[in-house]
DNA sequence: AATGAATGAGCATTCATTCAT
DNA sequence: CATGAATGAATGCTCATTCAT
């Protein structure tokens, strides 16, 4: 009975962590490795069982439904990419513009290395996030806050032609979530290099912040 | 009886004829208003039949397949996002720059406007669309050109800054994809303004291009 | 348009044989032919009609339904079973013994070589077989009475032991039947060469008749 | 609520569980009601559990597959075919034709009474078969040793005339079952007699084994 | 003579979930 | 804490057949 054979999250999460938490765990690990293998689509609460030879009752003893267990999920996520963004952010202390581009770069990374784990997180239908747990929501809301710091510091340097931080923040996450989903898609043109096409998308994003001789248009 | 309630396709498709197609058009209509309701996941071939108060079966006399069907709506959306953008273009010919804004705006409002294809057209996972037929991509692949083209008038005018337009026109699609889908998945915080999202989005997108006093490394 | 592309039956049936009586012939012969290449589970009307390049409808113009035009392919198999019988017979007009020997090695190469014929022939179930009309029962009959005469004659001629020659037929045929039946459901054990088994099964099934020594009981 | 209409095997498998097995032999017995009643082509998993006025669901419990299902009904008909074939054999310990003769009259009459079981056991396309367990296979066959066995003896004691004892015991085995099958299928002329048939077809089968004065034929 | 349009019934299988124990 | 038993609803798709034209 192997039972817990994937590598498993340090508990992030605030479970009080009596004992019987370790099937939550389990079953945590398990969905995530199974999302990754097989896809959200195919995702569904008798595999999860079988993978952790549990019987599917038993799930619902953790987690009140499919929903809230994928909502756990994607808290999960939404903590490991604040881990990377953070470590990232630590590396550029003084550099906001070279802070920004590794923020970037880690995002995409993220994404395509976790391609269903995003799935899930991005691109879940309003429906299945309207009952989302508020906390859980602003605690994702927090990763954008990386990209907002380094814009704000960007311009109190006087380096980087930011209006609304919060704003810009967010576009910036737009075109990176564009970028990561047109490659997970495989929506992106054969013909052009994958690495080309990041690199791209990551200077061109920034470059829309660097002071222009144009500042003209609107 | 309703049995076409949905606004209905101005027959963009190559069809002129007998009476029978209309039903073809009614599927296909109410399949679009099915997805923006209810998401691809939850599209199914029996909710189609019911919504159009046939049989099943009788969908099958005009479509192979559930993906053929699907594969017709993309198309037909493609089809349309192509004529948008080509009256946007003729409205800008010998300004680029002005162009390349009118074709974001143009491509963002596609997209909010037409969320029942958005999903489709652009989020269909790689498996359903490697059955997708070469013309129709072809076709499909057009779209970028006009981005392209904008691009490469405005470095011949001396006034963009490109390395390679296609590369580039592929990135800005991405900046727009990702602007689009954030706002139809309702992700983007409450707090921020939809048009100054909007507007912020193109502005800097744009501005990645326009020539600039730093040079932007790498 | 091919729509004749398969070896035609040379009319062997009833027809009055009007103009319109070519597309009953191309439907026999086109589900023949799928039968042969698919199987009966696998024979749809539809099939048949994509088949012949002809609406669903049209077959139905000719064959009241699945079963009538089942039983007409039946019938001709019959027929065709006959005339192979028949040659067969005339080979060894005044050799009773290797008459028998030749009809039964004729029966079960038949059988071998049209599987699937041979499957809707002999084995289709009882409630199929209900309305098959009683003319065309009684000419399918005809094919036992080759094994019957040559029983008889070999009676007559005082080289075979036969009591009843039209139950011996009976019990010739069901050896035979069985040997084609488990032959084509693939029941044999491996080890058994194909060859040998029929050999020795027509071996001994005639030997049955031979006179022993031993004069055997009941 | 009926759901306990018919005759029940006396769980002749390896079970001797809990409650929750009592579904499985309500399964594996109506199935064989239904396969007599409908036969093979018209058995599905949803008449089966209308019959046992349990859900389709209800079923996959108990058999992963509809062939899972079918195999544990071939190995059950197999087991009680052995088993009886077994008691037969023990009757005549010392006497090898008429134990041969026994053995066909029981396999035989196991087909007559057990029509429900006959057509998966021995008539079932190739397809079907190919995922049977090769152990319950190998059980099946063991149903053959019987006859080889008693043609050996037979030839030991010089009562009976048999070049390989394997094949032959596959030759008689067609010949039953050929018998068999035209009876089910009442392909046999109304005008014979069955048990004359029947008696008919062993008596010639065995006659095929005794030494003969005329032992040329090939 | 032929068809296009349409359907009701059916298929094996999977799903998230519940409930009594 | 955990489960076995059970289900209603759903899935894409195929079938033989009918009927108005």
């Amino acid at each position: 009975m192997p039972r817990s054979r994937y590598p498993t999250m340090p508990t992030t999460s605030d479970t009080t962590d009596s004992t019987g938490e370790d099937l939550r765990r389990l079953i945590l690990d398990t969905t995530r490795h199974l999302l990754v293998q097989e896809g959200y689509q195919n995702l569904s609460m008798r595999k999860i069982a079988r993978e952790i030879e549990y019987s599917p009752t038993s799930i619902y003893l953790h987690f009140d439904s499919k929903d809230a267990l994928l909502h756990a999920l994607i808290h999960e996520g939404m903590m490991q990419l604040h881990d990377d963004l953070e470590a990232t952010a630590q590396r550029h202390p003084d550099a906001p513009i070279e802070r920004l581009r590794a923020l970037c770069r880690c995002f995409i990374e993220f994404g395509l290395s976790n391609p269903e784990y995003y799935e899930v997180m991005f691109q879940l239908r309003p429906e299945r996030m309207e009952r989302y747990p508020p906390e859980k929501y602003r605690a994702a809301r927090r990763n954008l806050t990386f990209f907002a710091e380094a814009l704000t510091q960007g311009r109190e340097a006087g380096r980087l032609h930011v209006e609304d931080a919060s704003v810009s923040a967010s576009t910036i996450w737009a075109s990176l979530h564009g970028t990561v989903s047109l490659l997970l898609a495989e929506r992106l043109d054969v013909q052009i290099d994958r690495e080309t096409f990041i690199t791209t998308a990551i200077r061109q994003t920034i470059r829309g912040y660097l002071p222009s001789t144009q500042s003209a248009t609107s």
